[in-house]
DNA sequence: AAACAAATTGGAACCGGTTCCAAATACGCC
DNA sequence: GGCGTATTTGGAACCGGTTCCAATTTGTTT
């Protein structure tokens, strides 16, 4: 393993100064063509690479060429995307990513977390809370001390208290859309599962239903929420309730769910009731998962525009860790794309509730 | 931003030696309780936390306390699950990780990714190929060069003129059991969908299959192979090809996929064509992903234990950087686990073919 | 060919830590 | 209290680069 070689091993075959060979890697110097030439067929020669750490510690301007991301661990999609397209992103700009992962269902200490963070001074740091855009009381207190030492970009709703670039979709607004497009197929009485304990927790998604709900005039069907409900197990569960536990009358004709996943386990348990996707019941799911077009039947669904996001987060990063003067924080809107696929048919007209 | 802080402002405020703040820092040698409790005060107050590149420059001890895994970009559940089982371990011991995607559908030059590895003097290296366990050319070459500079552990199965530790599922036999599994339920013209191009580039899984088919005497329906079969529609395609351009003699009652992914598709296409799963024809997908338990029928599948894998090639990569004597590289093979469903039946004895 | 400016190069200091070595202090014992 | 040893502490060198400054070389102009 490893014969360790430095720019002095370097110089010294090269017949020339260390500065010199640092001026060769760098590029930043003027060097002969000629002198150049002689270091530069060295260094192809040996394979000399130099060390980053020891780059990095140059003066106080950051060159870790390495960006953090905060983000949940990647079991969903939807942070596959997000870290997919970071990373890539990144690295096409010769930059590496660190990953820094939120462990799903432990205790974790977010402070420890950005400590490793600023410990490693990289050039900046990218917050992605997932699917769930709930925020610890802790997360602001940790993040604005993280942005004492690099620039921070979060691929999230606007958080309070804390004063970063968000890159934010509406997805309450494109939610909505969604219910209103139910309510044009007839729907009437609606219901919304996964998502946190209580609806007040599950963000955004939950808000645009409510809102829909309360503006359009439906009859909002509560059900049960598991704890911790964005797995396709809570969506089983949640369709087990509504269609179990419910008599005739007060059941749901169309169901929106909080994500892909929920609506995967809610088409599984329907099936397993004989109920009929989208003339007994339409569902509607959210992420635009790479399954979404193969369930059966493929599901409509909301595409968050993830890798768009991910990609503008990063060269945002990039370009701030290269300015002096930091640049203010700004949030960026947009809204994601309703797809429609088949689990909602396409009747219009007013139809019976089950 | 950043009014940054080093050893020396810390030494300062404490009226001792730069050298005591680093050994309260390290913990290393002896240091009065009095001192300490002095020094550590102050660096609890600041917040300081020390420069991990200023640390990793020390001697020749690696200590970036990072770990770099190389792996396909996170799109598929499989890397996904290897991905956050490897960083969570290594945080558990102290570690972070530095992802290195190789690009799907895309050109990439390993030695360029393996030269960043080196470059950051890494504590060591994860490999893993992905679902696909095809080996470029230029591969060997390149991680070789990278064990010059750091541990490697691949999760893999051996791969010629590498000389690293290997941890391998023999999935080969498991599959062979899988068809064997087929066979005993009265199956005999049988299918395998997915993978590469051709047969023979679609590693351990085919020849698992192709082994199972020559010694059980089954009958093998060839199906076309999309290029870079690993998603759904080449499941979809597969499926077309089989039922709809071959006679009704010619079709497989069984059909062995690829992955979970491509099982998905040809699930879809079989219910598209009228077909009953697994009444009229049986499928078996592979890896387990969290989504096989909710198709329909839920999918029989063959579980990796990939999670289990990363965190046992963390932990050999951390103790053997930790070793000043290079451990000899092993490889070790364990068995996948098959996971029964209810996408075979539970028939026994011979069957029609369709 | 001399004088001067511009380009190139070498030497040294520095980035922020760790560690070695020697000096200073504390401790134990007679 | 004096002496020897163990512990604690400070100072300096070092890790592997970059960059500043000054010295040297090269090139231009008269």
């Amino acid at each position: 393993m490893a014969e360790k070689m430095t720019i002095y091993d370097i110089a010294r075959e090269a017949g020339v100064a260390p500065s010199t060979v640092s001026r060769v890697l760098t590029g930043h110097s003027n060097v002969s063509a000629k002198t150049r030439e002689k270091v530069q067929a060295i260094i192809d020669r040996r394979h000399f690479t130099p060390n980053l750490a020891a780059q990095a510690l140059e003066q106080n301007k950051q060159r870790t060429k390495t960006i953090g991301v905060i983000m949940p661990e990647v079991t969903d999609h939807y942070s596959g995307k997000i870290l997919c397209a970071a990373t890539r992103e990144a690295r096409r700009l010769g930059y590496e990513t660190l990953l820094f992962q939120l462990p799903i269902g432990e205790k974790y200490d977010i402070g420890e977390i950005v400590d490793q963070l600023i410990r490693r001074r990289l050039d900046g740091a990218l917050y992605s809370g997932g699917v769930l855009e709930v925020v610890r009381a802790d997360l602001p207190g940790a993040l604005n001390r993280l942005m004492e030492y690099m620039p921070l970009v979060a691929i999230s709703p606007p958080i309070a208290g804390i004063n970063c670039t968000f890159l934010h979709n509406d997805l309450e607004t494109t939610i909505y859309h969604a219910v209103q497009h139910l309510y044009m197929l007839g729907h009437r009485r609606t219901a919304f599962i996964g998502g946190a304990r209580t609806m007040r927790d599950s963000g955004a998604r939950a808000c645009g239903y409510l809102r829909a709900v309360r503006e359009l005039g439906l009859t909002d069907i509560p059900s049960y929420h598991g704890e911790g409900g964005f797995t396709a197990e809570s969506g089983e569960i949640a369709v087990l309730r509504l269609f179990s536990e419910t008599s005739a009358g007060h059941r749901p004709s169309a169901i929106l769910a909080f994500s892909d996943l929920v609506a995967l386990g809610a088409l599984k348990q329907l099936h397993v009731m004989g109920l009929q996707v989208p003339e007994d019941v339409a569902i509607i799911g959210c992420d635009n998962t790479f399954f979404s077009a193969y369930t059966l039947p493929p599901l409509t669904t909301i595409d968050l525009y993830s890798e768009e996001r991910a990609r503008t987060a990063v060269n945002e990063l990039i370009n701030c860790s290269k300015e002096s003067t930091p640049k203010p924080p700004f949030t960026l809107v947009r809204a994601p794309a309703f797809i429609v696929r088949e689990s909602c048919g396409v009747m219009l007209g007013r139809r019976e509730n089950l």
